[in-house]
RNA sequence: GAUCUAGUAGCUCAGUCGGUAGAGCAAUACACUUUUAAUGUAUGGGUCCUGGGUUCGAGUCCCAGCUGGAUCACCA
């Protein structure tokens, strides 16, 4: 119920294809042999191949013109226009195939495939003559219609584009029909993945799989999304990280491992934050963190030139290049270079009052570690566009990396700073047991405290370690944040398909059942629907007397004569 | 969680001072054999997000809620 007028023609559209003895569904196979692009990119060179073409896809505009017509038919890799002419399509006497079903049994959005061979139109438009075509499925709701155009450029521009962001995130299938750019983002996001498993792949690295369910979570700070299993009755956590599993595997021996994966985190969204994400993990024993910097800089640089050809991107105003090497800071120095100050040898006394002078707000419970992130964050953070490494991070934030070779306080970390966002974070791997467990100790601390994003102490973890883990670097990289910059994203919804959302609400309408169930004839819903009664509930509201002056009043402006009028018995009835 | 902002036809959007709800595309009908944002003529299409309030009268003003978006906070 509560159907559109152009959901309503539709289905009647459907039921005379049936009547016809056409099957708007049919079961079997289409064969396919081209596809737009292909005809696109290769007909004019090779005319002689594409005489007799087979394609299907969606029709996404008409321009009907009494006995022939184009189409333009939308394939996974692009548009072509189709010709119908009457006389081809209908060969004998009947020209039902073309004046009906065609013409007007066929809207925008349905699914067909046509055969026939490709020309040139006289305005030179590369065109597939039809001979014969079959409806593969009919379409009962209208498709946003996005016409294009193109500019001087050969630009495609598009007009009356299907912009809602909601619609676009909660309809993400509309999305990607009438948006093409929207599909090339989540096309480079899938190239972007390919391409890095590639490059792991070719320095011999293990792909591997880690559980997503785990009964401790850890190797990050957040709170996580808990669950229960059945069967062992005990609380679950989906992993914020898997960390600390893949280094248990460095732990029985294999040199190189890595997992793409699914990392749920249960904590503020944004346009940078989903619950769900995608990172990277990779583990290589006997190296350090440097080593893994001309890692990440050789594997970014290769990504980029995998999407784009070279190693500049454009994100929003900014052209942002990969190309080797990345400029390299330690985090005093980047301190020092924007505001001046050097902070190296300053306690927590002197950090704060420094604070207070280039005017970073804190709080009372921040330590020396927090305070140095904060100026870093505020000062330093928002100029850096250019990929830029920053290392050697203060020891209290980074519980699982290990204490920096030749600086007390620090650790040997560093993250990949990129268009104002960490890209991706690292460190030579804590692998000292007993250092680590003073470490989870000192989170385990913190948690009494009320820091809801402490670590747990894992002793399975530590177990491990006691076995011995080989000196080893640990990278994690953020492939949606990643996807933002290499497809010139601005939200994380965009790289996405199908962002968290709060459920759609339903507007209260009640079925045609339920009217039926307190006696309304069928016939008088759309009067009541014009009358702006929606449910029965609402009907019950409303005088038996006021409804019998409104119905007929709206049957008559309707001019539903074939509806007979409700008696006042009637309508007391139905609000009985 | 806070602030700002938006929700009107299938889509994109207008709606003046509070007084009968509008346009383009899409749809329907007719015309048209190479159009291309096809064209021309005519027609139909609305829970103005929901619920309250003020008012003779609310798409419009007020309050509350729902669902987005932006910024911030939290967080990579």
């Amino acid at each position: 119920m509560q159907l559109s007028e152009q959901e309503l023609i539709r289905r009647q559209s459907l039921r005379e294809l049936i009547k016809l003895g056409i099957n708007p569904y049919p079961a079997e196979l289409f064969e396919v042999n081209t596809s737009a692009l292909d005809i696109h990119t290769h007909y004019p060179n090779q005319k002689i191949d594409y005489k007799d073409v087979s394609i299907a896809g969606r029709i996404m505009s008409r321009r009907v013109m009494g006995n022939a017509s184009f189409a333009e038919l939308q394939d996974e890799t692009g548009r072509i226009q189709v010709y119908f002419r009457r006389d081809d399509i209908c060969p004998g006497e009947d020209k039902t195939l073309y004046n009906t079903v065609f013409k007007k049994l066929l809207d925008i959005g349905d699914i067909i495939g046509v055969k026939g061979y490709v020309f040139t139109t006289q305005t030179g438009e590369i065109s597939i003559h039809v001979t014969s075509f079959k409806v593969l499925s009919k379409s009962l709701k209208p498709l946003p219609v996005v016409k294009e155009t193109k500019d001087e450029q050969g630009n495609v521009v598009l007009h009356d584009a299907f912009t809602d962001p909601e619609q676009r995130y909660r309809q993400r299938y509309v999305d990607l029909v009438v948006n093409p750019h929207v599909r090339d983002a989540f096309i480079k996001r899938t190239k972007l993945v390919n391409s890095m498993r590639e490059y792991l792949n070719n320095k011999g690295y293990l792909e591997v799989e880690t559980p997503i369910l785990q009964p401790l979570y850890g190797g990050a700070a957040a709170r996580p999304f808990k669950t229960h299993h059945n069967t062992l009755d005990m609380t679950l956590y989906l992993r914020i990280a898997n960390e600390l599993y893949l280094k248990r595997l460095i732990v029985g021996g294999f040199n190189g491992v890595y997992e793409f994966s699914k990392d749920f985190r249960n904590e503020g969204m944004s346009r940078f934050h989903n619950p769900e994400f995608t990172q990277v993990e990779l583990y290589v024993a006997y190296k350090d963190y440097y080593w893994m910097m001309d890692l990440v800089e050789e594997m970014i640089e290769k990504v980029a030139i995998d999407l784009h050809g070279i190693t500049e991107v454009k994100v929003g105003e900014h052209v942002i290049d990969f190309k080797r090497p990345w400029k390299r800071f330690t985090m005093y120095e980047a301190i020092q270079h924007f505001t001046g100050i050097d902070i190296s040898e300053m306690d927590e006394a002197a950090l704060r009052e420094t604070c207070k002078k280039l005017q970073v707000p804190v709080d009372n419970t921040m330590g020396k570690g927090k305070l140095i992130d904060q100026v870093f964050g505020e000062k330093c953070e928002p100029n850096l566009v250019q990929p830029t490494f920053i290392t050697d991070y203060p020891l209290e934030m980074s519980p699982l990396a290990k204490k920096h070779r030749s600086k007390p306080g620090l650790v040997e970390r560093f993250e990949a700073i990129c268009n104002r966002k960490e890209i991706c974070n690292s460190f030579s791997e804590l692998n000292d047991p007993l250092d680590q467990r003073e470490r989870f100790e000192e989170q385990l601390e913190l948690g009494k405290r009320g820091d809801e994003e402490a670590m747990t102490l894992d002793e399975d973890f530590l177990r491990a370690l006691e076995y011995g883990m080989p000196p080893t670097a640990g990278l994690g990289i953020g492939i949606d944040r990643l996807s933002m910059v290499m497809t010139n994203s601005p939200s994380i919804q965009d790289v996405i398909f199908f962002p968290q959302m709060k459920p759609e609400k339903q507007a209260e309408v009640s079925t045609e059942a339920d009217f039926a169930a307190i006696g309304v004839r069928a016939e008088l819903l759309p009067i009541l629907q014009k009358l702006g009664i929606h449910t029965v509930e609402q009907l019950k509201g409303i005088k038996a007397t006021k409804l019998f002056n409104d119905i007929p009043g709206m049957r008559k402006k309707l001019k539903l004569d074939a509806v007979q009028n409700p008696t006042l018995q009637e309508i007391e009835g139905w609000l009985k």
